[in-house]
DNA sequence: TCGAAATTGAAAATCGTTTTCAATTGGCCG
DNA sequence: CGGCCAATTGAAAACGATTTTCAATTTCGA
């Protein structure tokens, strides 16, 4: 990792080698938040910056991604090679993936056709998981109307 | 409009009736800033924050919905019948779309096989459009290497 | 017409992200 | 092995878009 990160042009250090290896211990679609907290329990002395300088740096030096969810905060998620779109549950916001292979396919060529040249592509698939249908099924008793006003 | 409105439990009001009109008079992919702009050509009495609830009201009323491209701004999407995917050019961050007909049904398939409730579809493809590229390949007489590195 | 509930505008509060700055550290060069 | 310059760090402040608050106003059904 060091030698990696050298040929790129930066430098190793305690901080760096910590969040670096906490990130990738850690599952997928990370925020700074989530990985500040684990890391601070290894070395409570390491900044908020810090934490999110790296995860910056992370991407730029391509190892993860960010993935915006639209829920205000930046997720980071590593860079795998095998494409995967995400489910994203509209109730308990957690993301899952699935592998969209075949679908890439496509969208090349959509893309060709379209004349743009793409480098990624990203979907996400919005509903409901089997765990909060569940649990919106079992509270379905009263209520029910006057649920969607009101924000 | 009143009605539809009226019978969502919501009323119409002069500032209502013209953000309402001048959203969908606008082009797609409007931001807050955007709407709020021209509108204030018509009335600039009107409050951003005016504004920017009734964007968020256009969304619950399911006639528009928001995207969000991780750049920071959230913008808003008429609803349109015809589900549509993105190209997103990585330079000049203009959206373009294109349909995605065929594409939907497999990811219906794949959601269903994953005991996944959808309710809508995101796609985004990253990359460059044509006038980024020959504007890059304009450009790429010096410099080139060390482009990379420094934010 | 009356009144409850919704809406508005301005300003302030939030909240995640990004920058600033001085101090420290890493790593290459001699 | 020193020394030096650039990279890095941590704390705090700056930012910027979004969201809330609050008092005043307006809508619309009764």
């Amino acid at each position: 990792m060091r030698e990696f990160l050298r040929t790129k042009g930066f430098k190793m250090t305690p901080q760096r080698e910590l969040i670096f290896k906490s990130f990738f211990a850690m599952g997928k679609h990370v925020s700074v938040d989530e990985l500040y907290d684990k890391v601070r329990q290894q070395d409570s002395s390491i900044g908020y910056s810090t934490v999110w300088r790296n995860l910056k740096l992370i991407c730029k030096v391509g190892l993860a991604e960010e993935v915006n969810l639209g829920d205000g905060v930046t997720r980071y998620d590593r860079a795998t090679e095998t494409p995967h779109g995400h489910f994203y549950c509209i109730d308990c916001r957690k993301l899952t993936e699935f592998g969209m292979d075949n679908i890439v396919g496509q969208l090349a060529i959509i893309s060709r056709e379209n004349d743009f040249v793409p480098s990624g592509f990203k979907i996400e698939i919005q509903g409901r998981c089997r765990a909060c249908r569940d649990k919106r099924a079992g509270e379905k008793t009263t209520a029910e109307s006057a649920e969607a006003q009101r924000a």
